[in-house]
Parts: structure tokens; sequence; C-alpha cells
RNA sequence: GCCGCUUUAGCUCAGGGGUAGAGCGACAGUUUUGUAAACUGUUGGUCGUCGGUUCGAAUCCGACAAGCGGCUCCA
């Protein structure tokens, strides 16, 4: 823990003394520092809301002021049970109801592990430390919201209060911290998504069913010409397949068991007159079945392998409702998907094409705070939330870190978090607001295509089952925006702008100029605007300042009569005269390269 | 899905048991404009939906919906 953390832990156990002063009744689980703040979990009668944070404050900030020790305790296990039983612990003195939460905790802790207690003054926690010296030491402190947790974060516990906060060594800080959460809820892609007009929802459309504007379609007809070149150039094949198919393709790729409750309730129809059973139709929840389909609609040979389908794949997923989260977590999203198949040989070189792709793109977009998740199977859970092949496991996840290990890209090994059918590695990013989002995924298959039965003839003239790696380094053009639009804070580079180049009429005079112009440009594929209203200069440059526009051209009397333009640039302010030819060569050259 | 909170004009928000208000926007007129906001006027809302209490509900109560903060889950 540093020094911040144990400010912060220090800071739950203030909060939970005060909160016993107000509420002696109060039962409280775990407390840690987190990485905005703190929080403590408490099981509390009364529905603690912002409207109590001044109430609480005001003890707090007596109990900091009293500089009240921490004090550590080394006690026995049977001490502290005892203590429990009293409801001693997370308390300021013993009470009629057991610890009950405290009784569980200390049932997890090992056998041979020291037990100790932490105590500022009447108040006594089962803690393993560390704290900082004395409640003085925690410079500052404020309640930021209280949310609802379960109990070890399991749906069957019952639901705690848990309370948020953060504290910092100086006030300074904490003013700092709060300005930034400021600036940051400024990029929040909910909020620039409204206000540069990328994308909507509509109630009668549905929650989590986003609707793309003008200037947002473009966001995404960017991103799949790039992934198009990009793959292209890799050797995918670009393949299409529909939205929905039988239930049957879905229990043949074994995913119905493991993810019905994710996919939209089927369709039922009767497909003939004397049917008596109705047929099922499913939404696609993921588009694998379908390219296991086209790799099977033709006879393979190890000649043609590695086999490489791509697809901007239109998905569906009946996310919980408390989970939809603007742009970021939708029903509805398109997958920058490809399956790829290659044998055991191929994998590894395979497997590392896929990441070098993935390091491409993050530095077209400058993509620098992320991390690769490798989540691998838990043997003890074969046969139920993974398909029972341990050497398979094995072996895969063996090659996979092979790669990223001579990669040399920064991963963390996450155990039991894999997909059914084999490994995985995500990239996790971060949103505006602090919330963590896997942006792309990359995963091996080795059960699904068998269940398939895939297979190609190998050089010995055999029959065998090919390898699949799923990929999909951009994403869902929902999160992977979602991302960019706070990424960038709305200000795209300029081959993302969905306005690239807005002309400005100095008066009403030269508008048929720039309309000739904007309409010269757009025949060189520049999206280029005019702003034709009888707003003065400064208006007109403001408003396209405050809509993010790259480029800025002023057009007056002076610059029709010498065929020049007068420059603005967004990030840059006045470019001053150019001619024309150098202008156009400019952008068309920044747009090329996508500069960032 | 669960817990809590929120929902007033296109947007941001004020108000509040006797049928609503500001700024911005939009529209119109005047101004003929040169690198981040000209002026005037007009428009605009069954106060999320449905039900209840009341002489009277946008206001109080309830249900539902959507959104927000989290939990669980995931691209």
């Amino acid at each position: 823990m540093n020094e911040l953390e144990t400010i912060r832990h220090s800071a739950a156990h203030v909060l939970a003394t005060a909160l016993l002063e107000l509420w002696p009744e109060a039962q409280f689980a775990a407390g840690p520092p987190v990485e905005q703040g703190f929080y403590y979990d408490v099981d509390l009668p009364h529905r603690v809301s912002p409207e109590d944070f001044p109430k609480i404050e005001a003890v707090v900030s007596r109990i900091l002021s009293e500089k009240q020790p921490f004090v550590r305790e080394v006690i026995s296990r049977d001490d502290a049970q005892a203590m429990a039983e009293r409801g001693e612990l997370a308390a300021l003195a013993p009470r009629p109801t057991p610890s009950v939460f405290k009784l569980d905790i200390l049932k997890g802790i090992p056998e041979g592990e020291t037990i100790t207690l932490y105590r500022n003054a009447a108040f006594t926690d089962l803690c393993a430390g560390p704290h900082v010296a004395d409640t003085g030491k925690i410079g500052a402190f404020k309640l930021t919201h209280v949310a609802s947790a379960y109990y070890k974060g399991d749906e069957k516990n019952p639901q705690l209060q848990r309370i948020y906060g953060t504290a910092f060594a100086t006030q300074a800080e904490m003013d700092a911290h709060f300005a930034m959460l400021e600036e940051a809820k400024k990029r929040d892609h909910r909020k620039l998504g409204k206000e540069l007009q990328l994308f909507t929802f509509d109630e009668d459309v549905g929650p989590g069913l986003p609707l793309w504007l003008p200037k947002g379609t473009v966001l995404i007809e960017e991103l799949e010409k790039l992934a198009k070149e990009t793959e292209f150039a890799a050797g995918y094949q670009r393949v299409r397949t529909p939205h929905i198919a039988r239930e049957k393709l879905y229990k043949t790729s074994g995913h119905l068991p493991y993810y019905a409750e994710s996919m939209f309730p089927p369709m039922e129809l009767k497909e003939d007159a004397d049917d008596k059973e109705p047929v099922r139709y499913y939404l696609k929840a993921m588009n694998c079945p379908h390219h296991h389909k086209l790799f099977a609609a033709v006879p393979r040979s190890y000649r043609d392998l590695p086999l490489r389908f791509a697809e901007y794949g239109a998905c569906y997923r009946y996310e919980q409702s408390g989970e939809l989260f603007g742009l970021m977590r939708v029903r509805a999203m398109q997958m920058n998907d490809a399956h790829i198949y290659c044998t055991a040989e191929q994998f590894a070189s395979e497997f590392r094409a896929v990441n070098e792709m993935y390091l491409k793109y993050f530095k077209i977009f400058g993509i620098e705070k992320y991390r690769m998740r490798f989540s691998t199977h838990d043997p003890a859970k074969l046969g139920q939330k993974y398909v029972d092949e341990p050497e398979l496991w094995k072996k895969t996840e063996e090659m996979v870190r092979n790669v990223l290990v001579e990669t040399g890209v920064d991963f963390v090994e996450v155990p039991n978090e894999g997909a059914f059918y084999g490994p995985k590695i995500d990239v996790q990013v971060w949103s505006a607001i602090g919330r963590e989002f896997t942006l792309a995924t990359n995963q091996v298959d080795f059960a699904v295509p068998a269940r398939f039965g895939l297979e190609f003839t190998t050089s010995g003239n055999t029959k065998e089952t090919p390898l699949c790696i799923h990929r999909a380094p951009l994403g869902t053009h929902e999160r992977f925006i979602g991302f960019l639009i706070e990424h960038f804070a709305g200000d795209f580079p300029l081959w993302l702008a969905p306005e690239q180049v807005r002309i400005l009429p100095v008066n009403p005079e030269c508008n048929a100029e720039a309309e000739a112009l904007a309409a010269e440009l757009r025949g060189k594929s520049i999206r280029a605007a005019v702003d034709g209203s009888r707003d003065k200069l400064g208006a007109k440059i403001r408003l396209a300042q405050v809509e993010k526009t790259p480029y800025m051209v002023v057009l007056g009397k002076n610059e029709v009569a010498n065929r020049q333009l007068s420059v603005r640039s967004r990030k840059h302010g006045d470019l001053g005269v150019i001619d024309r030819a150098a202008f156009f060569s400019r952008i068309e050259s920044e747009i090329s390269e996508r500069a960032l």
C-alpha cells in the first residue's frame, strides 16, 4: 500500500468511526482504498443519502482534529472471534449483535496468518493495516457518493450500502483532484456525443440501441476504411453474414448453454404448415458460428491456410439493463471481427501478427494508456465454465504466453477469466470518468471448430481440425468510438473529423464563392461545409471552434479577388493566407497519413 | 437483474397544491460584417408515462419507463 492508499484506508476507518457515532448499530464489511478514494461497505437500516454527508463530515472533521493515534495490536484468532461475537469489531463498544461480516472475514483468514486489530480512540476494527500514525495525517476528507454493492460481490449475498469518499494529505491535492474530475466530465462521450451530434438514443427504439447521426456515421465509416485497408494488406478476406440464425447453429457452437442469458430471446415461427414445433431463430450475439459455416462451405486444404475471414459484424446482446452505459455498453454493436483458421504450426506467427496489428492501431490513435490482460482457465472448472480439454488449454496458453513474452508487451495474467473455448487477451482502457473497459479482444479457440466438424486436408492426405483465432483489435464501433470521443475530447484528428473544413464567408456576398469552394473540396473527398449565416466572422469562428472543426477557411473579397485562402486551424489559430493548391495538398496529405 | 438517486422548452438549468420561467438555440427583421458571441422581436413545454389523493396536481403518493451512481456481467 502506498502513502496515499494508506491515508485513504485510514480515512475509511474514520468514516466508520463517524458512522458509528451516528448509528451505533451499523455493521461493516470491507473498507479498502480505491483508485479515486476509498469506500466502506455498511449494513444499516437507515438509508444514507448525500443529505447525511454534512452531518457525517462534521463528525469526521472533529476526529481528524483530535489526531487520534492508530494503534496496531496482534491478537489470537480465538480472541478476535470472541470480540466479533460480542459485536466489538468495527465498533466503538460491545454490542448486542455480533459483527457478522467481520466474523465471516475472520473465517477467510488462512490458518497461521497474524491477525491484527487497529484502534483509533474507541473504534476497533479487524484490519491488516497499515495506517497513518494518527487521524491528523488525513489532511483532506470528503464523501462523494453512496451506492449499493453485494457483499463480496455475489448477487446471492445481501446488498450493502457502499459509501464512497476520498482523502488526501493536503487540501490543495484534493482541490486539484476535483478540478481534474470536472475536466474529465467535459470529455464524457455521452455529453460530447450529444453536443457534437454524433449519436442518440430513443426510448421507442429501445435502451442500449444507439442511433448514429450523420456525423457519428462518418466516424464509423472512417474506422471501417482503416480496418479494411489494414486487413486487406494482412491477407484477410472479407465476408458477409446475416444477423440471425436458427437455434441449431448456437447449439452446434455450444454458445446456448453458456450464453443464452446474454442473447435476445428467440423469434419463433412455423416454417411449414404442418410443422408441429416452431423453429427458433436467434439474433446473433457473435459472428464466429457464421464464419465457421463459411469455412465448412468449401473443402479446405492445408494450402488454403491460414484462412482469414473478416467482417464488421452486427451483433445483439441482451445486456442487463443496469449495465448499459452510453456507447460503452450497448445491446446492438458492430464488431471489428475476424476469424483466422490455421494449423498449430502457424499459430504462433498468426497470433504474433494479430498482436502487431493491435500495436499498429494504437499508434495511429495515439493510445498509450492501456493494459493487455491475458486470461487463462481454471483447471477446477473444466467441463463447467471451460471445455474439458486439459491438454489443449495448457498447450495454447503456453503458446500465447510465449508470443506475449517474445513481443515484449506488458501484460498481466488473470486466471479463471478465459472464454469457454480458449484463453484470450483483452486490451483494457479507462473511460474519462475512470471506469475500466475491454476495448479489444484476441481469443484462441481450440474447441468450437471441432464442434462444427471443421477440417482441412493435410499434406499427408489426412484430415485435421484447424485452430481458430478470434480477434477484434478495434473492438466494436460503439465502444471504440465512445473511447475515441473521450480520448480526443471530441477534437478528432483531421482524417476522422466529421466536418473537416468549414468555409466562413466574411459577408453573404461571398456565399456563392464559398459554396463553389466547398463543392471543389467535396470533389476531393474532403468533408467541407459553408457557414452561410448572417453572423459576423467572429461568431462564425467561435461556432466552428466550439463544434471542433479542424480547419476554417475565411473567404472575403480579398481572397475572392486573388484566388487565395485565409486558413485557420482549430488548434493553432490563424495560419495566414495560403494559395489554394497548397491548402489542398496540405490537408490531403494530413488525411492520407492519418496524422494525429 | 439488484440497491439508491434523477426526469421541467432542441440544449443547460431555475421554480413549485390555484394549469410555468431564464440563458443559449431556432425563426423573422435590422445591421454588410475580417479571426472565439451585433441588435430587436417572435417562437417554443399535457413539467417522462399511467394511475391515485384533492374542489383543483407539473407540484403530494404509487406503479412503470428511461437515464445517472454502483454491484454482478462483458466488446
